[in-house]
RNA sequence: GCCCAGAUAGCUCAGUUGGUAGAGCAGCGGACUGAAAAUCCGCGUGUCGCUGGUUCGAUUCCGGCUCUGGGCA
Protein backbone atom coordinates (compact mmCIF):
# COMPACT_ATOMS: atom_id res chain seq x y z
CA UNK A 1 0.00 0.00 0.00
CA UNK A 2 1.06 3.30 -0.83
CA UNK A 3 0.98 6.14 2.22
CA UNK A 4 0.34 8.59 -0.07
CA UNK A 5 -3.39 9.34 -0.47
CA UNK A 6 -5.05 8.25 -3.57
CA UNK A 7 -6.20 11.09 -6.39
CA UNK A 8 -7.53 9.81 -9.57
CA UNK A 9 -7.06 12.44 -12.90
CA UNK A 10 -9.04 12.47 -15.89
CA UNK A 11 -7.20 14.89 -18.42
CA UNK A 12 -7.20 15.04 -22.34
CA UNK A 13 -7.35 17.09 -25.47
CA UNK A 14 -10.46 19.31 -25.83
CA UNK A 15 -13.91 18.24 -27.09
CA UNK A 16 -12.38 14.75 -26.82
CA UNK A 17 -15.34 13.88 -24.18
CA UNK A 18 -14.04 14.22 -20.95
CA UNK A 19 -16.72 15.28 -19.18
CA UNK A 20 -19.42 12.67 -20.16
CA UNK A 21 -16.59 10.00 -19.25
CA UNK A 22 -16.09 11.74 -15.55
CA UNK A 23 -19.47 11.76 -14.49
CA UNK A 24 -20.02 8.13 -15.64
CA UNK A 25 -17.08 7.34 -13.87
CA UNK A 26 -17.83 9.40 -10.56
CA UNK A 27 -21.45 7.86 -10.52
CA UNK A 28 -19.62 4.40 -10.93
CA UNK A 29 -17.25 4.86 -8.59
CA UNK A 30 -18.69 7.30 -5.85
CA UNK A 31 -16.54 10.13 -6.34
CA UNK A 32 -16.60 13.84 -6.45
CA UNK A 33 -14.89 15.83 -9.24
CA UNK A 34 -12.37 18.94 -8.83
CA UNK A 35 -12.20 20.55 -12.43
CA UNK A 36 -8.91 21.60 -13.47
CA UNK A 37 -10.31 23.98 -16.14
CA UNK A 38 -8.55 27.72 -16.43
CA UNK A 39 -11.46 29.18 -18.07
CA UNK A 40 -14.99 27.22 -16.41
CA UNK A 41 -14.01 28.89 -13.37
CA UNK A 42 -15.68 32.07 -14.73
CA UNK A 43 -19.06 33.05 -14.19
CA UNK A 44 -20.79 34.09 -17.03
CA UNK A 45 -18.68 32.57 -19.44
CA UNK A 46 -20.68 29.10 -20.24
CA UNK A 47 -21.01 28.42 -24.17
CA UNK A 48 -17.68 29.13 -24.98
CA UNK A 49 -16.12 26.94 -22.17
CA UNK A 50 -18.99 24.14 -22.98
CA UNK A 51 -19.31 24.38 -19.63
CA UNK A 52 -21.21 21.19 -17.84
CA UNK A 53 -24.38 21.78 -17.30
CA UNK A 54 -26.55 21.26 -14.13
CA UNK A 55 -28.42 18.31 -15.61
CA UNK A 56 -24.96 16.84 -17.00
CA UNK A 57 -23.71 16.73 -13.52
CA UNK A 58 -26.25 13.69 -12.75
CA UNK A 59 -26.18 15.05 -8.77
CA UNK A 60 -22.29 14.43 -8.42
CA UNK A 61 -20.39 17.31 -6.72
CA UNK A 62 -18.23 19.17 -8.88
CA UNK A 63 -15.52 22.07 -7.27
CA UNK A 64 -13.81 24.96 -9.30
CA UNK A 65 -16.73 25.59 -11.68
CA UNK A 66 -18.19 29.45 -11.63
CA UNK A 67 -15.44 30.12 -8.86
CA UNK A 68 -14.75 33.57 -10.33
CA UNK A 69 -15.23 36.35 -11.85
CA UNK A 70 -14.48 37.39 -14.68
CA UNK A 71 -12.32 40.42 -14.05
CA UNK A 72 -10.71 38.27 -11.06
CA UNK A 73 -7.31 37.04 -12.72
CA UNK A 74 -7.38 33.03 -11.82
CA UNK A 75 -3.86 30.98 -12.70
CA UNK A 76 -2.29 27.88 -11.31
CA UNK A 77 -1.26 29.40 -7.79
CA UNK A 78 -4.77 30.02 -6.71
CA UNK A 79 -6.32 26.51 -8.96
CA UNK A 80 -3.77 24.49 -6.34
CA UNK A 81 -4.87 26.35 -3.36
CA UNK A 82 -8.42 25.80 -4.14
CA UNK A 83 -7.63 22.45 -5.55
CA UNK A 84 -6.31 21.60 -2.29
CA UNK A 85 -9.12 22.80 -0.70
CA UNK A 86 -11.77 21.04 -2.39
CA UNK A 87 -9.55 17.74 -1.96
CA UNK A 88 -9.55 18.06 1.32
CA UNK A 89 -13.64 18.70 1.72
CA UNK A 90 -13.67 14.89 -0.30
CA UNK A 91 -11.68 13.20 1.80
CA UNK A 92 -13.67 14.47 5.26
CA UNK A 93 -16.26 12.67 2.94
CA UNK A 94 -14.69 9.44 2.78
CA UNK A 95 -14.43 10.10 -1.20
CA UNK A 96 -11.87 10.23 -3.68
CA UNK A 97 -11.17 13.31 -5.37
CA UNK A 98 -11.58 13.07 -9.08
CA UNK A 99 -9.40 15.69 -11.24
CA UNK A 100 -10.93 16.36 -14.07
CA UNK A 101 -9.72 19.03 -17.02
CA UNK A 102 -7.80 19.76 -19.98
CA UNK A 103 -5.21 22.82 -18.32
CA UNK A 104 -1.86 19.89 -17.70
CA UNK A 105 -0.26 22.52 -16.27
CA UNK A 106 -2.69 22.96 -13.38
CA UNK A 107 -2.69 19.55 -12.92
CA UNK A 108 1.40 19.59 -12.50
CA UNK A 109 1.45 22.01 -10.01
CA UNK A 110 -1.55 19.97 -8.02
CA UNK A 111 0.02 16.87 -8.71
CA UNK A 112 3.56 17.44 -7.84
CA UNK A 113 3.07 19.81 -5.15
CA UNK A 114 4.70 22.80 -6.98
CA UNK A 115 5.70 26.04 -4.72
CA UNK A 116 5.32 29.06 -6.04
CA UNK A 117 7.74 30.75 -3.59
CA UNK A 118 7.43 34.46 -4.74
CA UNK A 119 4.23 37.04 -4.01
CA UNK A 120 3.44 37.24 -7.41
CA UNK A 121 1.93 38.62 -9.51
CA UNK A 122 3.32 41.78 -9.41
CA UNK A 123 1.01 43.74 -11.61
CA UNK A 124 3.26 46.87 -11.43
CA UNK A 125 6.52 45.11 -12.54
CA UNK A 126 4.72 43.16 -15.34
CA UNK A 127 3.55 46.89 -17.12
CA UNK A 128 6.84 47.82 -16.51
CA UNK A 129 8.37 45.80 -18.46
CA UNK A 130 5.78 45.80 -21.02
CA UNK A 131 6.26 49.59 -21.27
CA UNK A 132 10.01 48.51 -21.88
CA UNK A 133 9.64 45.70 -24.57
CA UNK A 134 7.29 48.14 -26.52
CA UNK A 135 10.15 50.83 -25.90
CA UNK A 136 13.41 49.20 -26.50
CA UNK A 137 12.53 45.70 -27.76
CA UNK A 138 12.00 41.80 -26.71
CA UNK A 139 15.86 42.19 -27.23
CA UNK A 140 16.59 44.41 -24.59
CA UNK A 141 14.86 42.24 -21.99
CA UNK A 142 16.41 39.29 -22.76
CA UNK A 143 19.96 40.85 -22.51
CA UNK A 144 18.62 41.95 -19.05
CA UNK A 145 17.60 37.94 -18.55
CA UNK A 146 20.70 37.11 -19.29
CA UNK A 147 22.79 39.33 -17.10
CA UNK A 148 20.53 37.93 -13.94
CA UNK A 149 19.82 34.48 -14.99
CA UNK A 150 21.89 32.84 -18.05
CA UNK A 151 20.43 29.80 -17.54
CA UNK A 152 16.94 30.85 -18.53
CA UNK A 153 18.13 33.27 -20.96
CA UNK A 154 19.39 30.61 -23.36
CA UNK A 155 16.33 28.73 -22.43
CA UNK A 156 13.72 31.07 -23.17
CA UNK A 157 13.61 32.76 -26.72
CA UNK A 158 13.64 36.31 -26.87
CA UNK A 159 10.50 36.48 -28.57
CA UNK A 160 8.72 34.79 -26.02
CA UNK A 161 8.52 38.01 -23.80
CA UNK A 162 5.47 36.88 -21.41
CA UNK A 163 8.23 33.92 -20.15
CA UNK A 164 11.13 35.99 -19.93
CA UNK A 165 9.15 38.91 -18.37
CA UNK A 166 7.86 35.83 -15.43
CA UNK A 167 11.89 35.22 -15.12
CA UNK A 168 12.68 38.58 -14.83
CA UNK A 169 9.53 38.89 -12.05
CA UNK A 170 10.75 35.86 -10.21
CA UNK A 171 13.83 37.27 -9.62
CA UNK A 172 12.80 40.89 -9.02
CA UNK A 173 10.53 39.71 -5.91
CA UNK A 174 12.86 36.63 -4.64
CA UNK A 175 16.11 37.53 -5.27
CA UNK A 176 16.72 34.15 -7.05
CA UNK A 177 16.91 32.71 -9.95
CA UNK A 178 13.76 30.91 -11.76
CA UNK A 179 16.05 27.99 -13.45
CA UNK A 180 17.24 26.98 -9.84
CA UNK A 181 13.53 27.18 -8.82
CA UNK A 182 12.26 24.86 -12.29
CA UNK A 183 14.61 22.57 -11.33
CA UNK A 184 14.42 21.88 -8.05
CA UNK A 185 10.41 21.70 -8.50
CA UNK A 186 10.99 19.37 -11.89
CA UNK A 187 12.53 16.82 -9.82
CA UNK A 188 9.49 16.82 -7.47
CA UNK A 189 7.93 13.51 -7.21
CA UNK A 190 3.82 13.14 -7.08
CA UNK A 191 2.37 13.92 -3.75
CA UNK A 192 -0.35 11.83 -4.36
CA UNK A 193 -1.31 8.25 -5.14
CA UNK A 194 -2.38 9.21 -8.28
CA UNK A 195 -3.96 7.38 -11.37
CA UNK A 196 -3.23 9.81 -14.60
CA UNK A 197 -5.82 9.23 -17.46
CA UNK A 198 -5.83 10.79 -20.30
CA UNK A 199 -8.71 10.36 -23.15
CA UNK A 200 -7.77 10.21 -26.74
CA UNK A 201 -8.78 9.54 -30.09
CA UNK A 202 -7.99 9.72 -34.05
CA UNK A 203 -6.89 13.51 -34.39
CA UNK A 204 -8.78 13.71 -37.16
CA UNK A 205 -12.24 12.95 -34.80
CA UNK A 206 -11.14 15.40 -32.32
CA UNK A 207 -10.89 18.06 -35.33
CA UNK A 208 -14.09 17.08 -36.41
CA UNK A 209 -15.75 17.43 -33.22
CA UNK A 210 -14.18 20.95 -32.44
CA UNK A 211 -15.67 22.38 -35.88
CA UNK A 212 -19.18 20.59 -35.06
CA UNK A 213 -18.89 22.12 -31.36
CA UNK A 214 -17.88 25.69 -32.69
CA UNK A 215 -20.54 26.17 -35.12
CA UNK A 216 -23.02 24.78 -32.09
CA UNK A 217 -21.40 27.52 -29.51
CA UNK A 218 -22.17 30.09 -32.29
CA UNK A 219 -25.75 28.80 -32.92
CA UNK A 220 -26.46 29.19 -29.32
CA UNK A 221 -25.41 32.94 -28.74
CA UNK A 222 -21.90 32.72 -28.30
CA UNK A 223 -21.39 36.41 -29.72
CA UNK A 224 -24.76 37.13 -27.20
CA UNK A 225 -22.56 36.41 -24.39
CA UNK A 226 -19.42 38.16 -25.26
CA UNK A 227 -21.33 40.97 -25.25
CA UNK A 228 -22.96 40.45 -22.57
CA UNK A 229 -19.56 40.53 -20.67
CA UNK A 230 -18.38 43.84 -22.48
CA UNK A 231 -22.01 45.49 -21.42
CA UNK A 232 -21.20 44.07 -17.65
CA UNK A 233 -17.79 45.98 -18.01
CA UNK A 234 -15.54 43.33 -18.39
CA UNK A 235 -12.67 44.53 -20.54
CA UNK A 236 -11.11 42.29 -23.68
CA UNK A 237 -7.58 42.52 -21.91
CA UNK A 238 -8.95 40.03 -19.01
CA UNK A 239 -7.14 37.21 -18.46
CA UNK A 240 -10.88 35.73 -18.59
CA UNK A 241 -11.59 37.54 -22.24
CA UNK A 242 -7.99 35.37 -23.47
CA UNK A 243 -9.86 31.85 -23.52
CA UNK A 244 -10.22 30.84 -26.77
CA UNK A 245 -14.07 32.26 -28.75
CA UNK A 246 -14.62 34.75 -26.41
CA UNK A 247 -11.01 36.84 -27.67
CA UNK A 248 -11.73 36.12 -31.29
CA UNK A 249 -15.67 36.45 -30.93
CA UNK A 250 -14.70 40.37 -29.93
CA UNK A 251 -13.38 41.43 -32.75
CA UNK A 252 -16.61 40.16 -34.68
CA UNK A 253 -18.31 42.54 -32.33
CA UNK A 254 -16.54 45.37 -32.99
CA UNK A 255 -17.37 44.75 -37.46
CA UNK A 256 -13.46 44.09 -37.46
CA UNK A 257 -14.53 40.94 -38.95
CA UNK A 258 -17.43 38.57 -40.05
CA UNK A 259 -18.94 36.14 -38.06
CA UNK A 260 -17.34 33.22 -40.50
CA UNK A 261 -14.18 34.60 -39.81
CA UNK A 262 -14.73 34.39 -36.17
CA UNK A 263 -16.54 30.55 -36.23
CA UNK A 264 -13.27 29.86 -39.01
CA UNK A 265 -10.62 31.62 -36.25
CA UNK A 266 -11.97 30.01 -33.09
CA UNK A 267 -12.11 26.40 -34.80
CA UNK A 268 -8.21 26.95 -36.04
CA UNK A 269 -7.25 28.42 -32.52
CA UNK A 270 -9.06 25.17 -30.57
CA UNK A 271 -7.16 22.88 -33.06
CA UNK A 272 -3.90 24.09 -31.87
CA UNK A 273 -5.06 24.29 -28.68
CA UNK A 274 -5.63 20.45 -28.90
CA UNK A 275 -2.28 19.64 -30.59
CA UNK A 276 -0.44 21.83 -27.43
CA UNK A 277 -2.25 19.22 -24.91
CA UNK A 278 -1.06 16.55 -26.67
CA UNK A 279 2.19 17.57 -26.62
CA UNK A 280 2.23 18.48 -22.72
CA UNK A 281 0.96 14.52 -22.12
CA UNK A 282 3.63 13.15 -24.21
CA UNK A 283 6.28 14.70 -21.78
CA UNK A 284 4.44 13.37 -18.76
CA UNK A 285 5.51 10.62 -16.90
CA UNK A 286 3.02 7.65 -16.03
CA UNK A 287 0.25 8.77 -18.06
CA UNK A 288 -2.64 6.02 -18.90
CA UNK A 289 -3.96 6.79 -22.26
CA UNK A 290 -7.66 5.95 -22.80
CA UNK A 291 -7.72 5.89 -26.22
CA UNK A 292 -11.52 5.74 -27.69
CA UNK A 293 -10.71 3.20 -30.61
CA UNK A 294 -9.93 0.69 -28.60
CA UNK A 295 -12.89 1.11 -26.66
CA UNK A 296 -15.32 1.84 -29.71
CA UNK A 297 -15.82 4.90 -27.73
CA UNK A 298 -18.17 2.39 -25.04
CA UNK A 299 -18.26 4.56 -21.87
CA UNK A 300 -18.97 1.65 -19.62
CA UNK A 301 -15.43 -0.17 -21.01
CA UNK A 302 -13.76 2.80 -20.36
CA UNK A 303 -14.95 2.91 -17.04
CA UNK A 304 -14.15 -0.30 -15.96
CA UNK A 305 -10.84 0.19 -17.53
CA UNK A 306 -10.54 2.98 -15.43
CA UNK A 307 -11.17 0.87 -11.96
CA UNK A 308 -9.22 -1.66 -12.93
CA UNK A 309 -6.35 0.37 -12.73
CA UNK A 310 -7.26 2.53 -9.79
CA UNK A 311 -7.42 -0.77 -8.64
CA UNK A 312 -3.68 -2.15 -9.10
CA UNK A 313 -2.42 0.90 -7.65
CA UNK A 314 -4.60 0.60 -4.40
CA UNK A 315 -6.69 3.93 -4.85
CA UNK A 316 -9.91 2.57 -4.74
C1' G B 1 -17.56 31.29 -81.78
C1' C B 2 -13.77 35.28 -81.09
C1' C B 3 -10.53 38.32 -77.80
C1' C B 4 -7.93 38.97 -73.08
C1' A B 5 -6.02 37.10 -68.45
C1' G B 6 -4.87 33.02 -65.48
C1' A B 7 -3.32 27.65 -64.59
C1' U B 8 3.23 26.77 -59.59
C1' A B 9 2.83 23.19 -52.18
C1' G B 10 -3.77 21.30 -49.10
C1' C B 11 -5.31 27.03 -49.89
C1' U B 12 -3.93 32.26 -51.56
C1' C B 13 -0.07 33.71 -54.46
C1' A B 14 5.35 35.24 -55.64
C1' G B 15 9.35 33.78 -58.83
C1' U B 16 12.72 31.67 -62.33
C1' U B 17 16.49 37.73 -68.05
C1' G B 18 16.15 29.09 -69.92
C1' G B 19 20.26 25.48 -65.41
C1' U B 20 13.82 21.45 -62.02
C1' A B 21 11.31 26.93 -57.26
C1' G B 22 9.62 30.19 -52.37
C1' A B 23 6.38 33.21 -48.90
C1' G B 24 1.91 33.55 -45.85
C1' C B 25 -1.87 30.47 -44.07
C1' A B 26 -3.12 25.28 -43.25
C1' G B 27 -0.72 20.86 -41.54
C1' C B 28 3.15 18.45 -38.57
C1' G B 29 6.78 18.44 -34.47
C1' G B 30 8.50 20.83 -29.97
C1' A B 31 8.99 24.10 -25.42
C1' C B 32 6.31 25.29 -21.03
C1' U B 33 6.99 25.12 -13.20
C1' G B 34 2.25 32.03 -10.08
C1' A B 35 -0.94 34.87 -17.53
C1' A B 36 -1.27 28.08 -19.73
C1' A B 37 -8.05 28.15 -23.66
C1' A B 38 -1.82 32.10 -22.48
C1' U B 39 3.00 32.64 -24.80
C1' C B 40 6.84 31.02 -27.88
C1' C B 41 10.27 27.93 -31.16
C1' G B 42 11.22 24.57 -35.37
C1' C B 43 9.85 21.84 -40.14
C1' G B 44 8.62 23.68 -47.30
C1' U B 45 10.00 17.98 -53.55
C1' G B 46 5.80 20.17 -55.53
C1' U B 47 4.62 15.32 -62.64
C1' C B 48 5.61 24.52 -61.80
C1' G B 49 -2.32 22.18 -66.29
C1' C B 50 -1.56 18.52 -70.69
C1' U B 51 1.08 17.90 -75.24
C1' G B 52 4.45 18.90 -79.32
C1' G B 53 8.65 22.17 -80.89
C1' U B 54 13.32 25.09 -80.30
C1' U B 55 17.60 24.05 -77.05
C1' C B 56 23.15 20.57 -74.32
C1' G B 57 19.01 21.65 -70.99
C1' A B 58 12.10 24.17 -70.72
C1' U B 59 8.27 25.27 -65.11
C1' U B 60 10.43 29.65 -67.80
C1' C B 61 10.52 30.83 -75.05
C1' C B 62 7.03 29.24 -79.37
C1' G B 63 2.61 26.24 -81.20
C1' G B 64 -1.66 23.27 -80.11
C1' C B 65 -5.10 21.39 -76.48
C1' U B 66 -7.92 21.37 -71.76
C1' C B 67 -9.90 23.98 -67.72
C1' U B 68 -11.15 28.64 -64.96
C1' G B 69 -12.33 33.83 -64.76
C1' G B 70 -13.59 38.40 -67.58
C1' G B 71 -15.00 40.83 -72.13
C1' C B 72 -17.19 40.89 -77.26
C1' A B 73 -20.84 38.64 -80.06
Amino acid sequence: MDSKRPLIILSGPTAVGKTSLSVSFALREGLEIISADSAQVYRGMDIGTAKITEAEKKGITHYLIDVCDPTEDYSAFRFREMAEKAIEETYAKGKVPLIVGGTGFYIQALLKGVEFDDEGPDEEFRSKMTGLCEEKGPSHLHDMLSKIDPESAAKIPAGNVKRVIRALEYHHLTGKKISDHNISEAAKEPVYNAAYFVLTDDRDLIYERIDKRVDEMMENGLPDEVQRLLDSGIDPSNVSMQAIGYKEVVPYLRGEYSRDDAAYQIKLRTRHFAKRQLTWYKREPDVIYIDRRRFDGNTEDMCRFMSDECRKRGII
